[in-house]
DNA sequence: AAATTTAGTTAAAGATCCCTAATAAAGGAG
DNA sequence: CTCCTTTATTAGGGATCTTTAACTAAATTT
């Protein structure tokens, strides 16, 4: 693998590593410092699991990561985060609010369905949203 | 591990395994025979792919096939299927109906929402368009 | 400070889903 | 029937994401 020599930026964040900076990001507004366990229990894994994304986000340039020391997001990975977790509260939202689904639900249903809607789509929901709240008759 | 003697089904199904079921129940309708080279078109993988998950199905009890033949779904196998092919029906038709999304990308974003919503949300879903679609003033 | 507990890592391996290259079967044309 | 094309399968391997078991580091207790 000698090959590049030049940055390959190579950006495709799969749908579980969205997930991780999402909830690195979360986790970063709640405590001081974010821990390997923390992320394992809120994502639902093995703290291995963790320790091996870390190595892998940490190679993408989106977290700063040495080991045993403090993580953190970089620029370029906490914008994902905070994009994800946007893109979670919008469809979350959507979910309570219109559709009137409980909110575990709707937070569960909201985790998978961030990753499956497209930009366009994702300002439809938005724009829809904000329609029927200026609808006269309190919406839904 | 030895507890169970007796069948497991065992029914984890991913999201990969309802694309195929899915793309099977809807070539079923269009075609005489399924072949193995549809599936990869209308999937977009390439044949040997198919092959695998062929067998995987198979032994999930979700088709019936023994190689070089003709393969068919199975009862529960077209259960599944159909499944999965109404849940993509209706939130695309959410998604162009009411929000206004254009066919190709409804379609898109359809197939990746399908595996995320709850049953709980897909007939909210329904409801809610039911809902708007009664609307005296032309829905949306 | 030694011992214990908690947190984090490494190593090895398994499941899933995909690929390319090579091989085998089926089907059609001559 | 033989050749050729198309279709399908096998073999082997790669990427991603996960696990358990064993080890190391850090933090806490006494």
């Amino acid at each position: 693998m000698l090959e590049n020599t030049h940055k390959k930026p190579k950006n495709p964040l799969t749908p579980t590593m969205e997930d991780y900076l999402e909830a690195i990001f979360n986790l970063a507004k709640e405590k001081r410092a974010v821990r390997v366990r923390d992320i394992a229990k809120k994502l639902g894994v093995k703290m291995p699991t963790v320790t091996n994304m870390l190595k892998t986000l940490s190679d993408k340039g989106l977290i700063d990561y040495e080991k045993y020391e403090y993580l953190e997001l970089t620029g370029k990975g906490s914008d994902v985060g905070s994009d994800i977790d946007q893109r979670h509260q919008i469809l979350r939202r959507f979910l309570t609010d219109i559709l009137k689904i409980d909110l575990d639900l709707a937070d569960e249903d909201a985790c998978k369905m961030e990753h499956a809607v497209s930009p366009t789509t994702l300002e439809r929901f938005v724009d829809f949203m904000k329609f029927i709240e200026d609808c006269p008759r309190g919406g839904a």
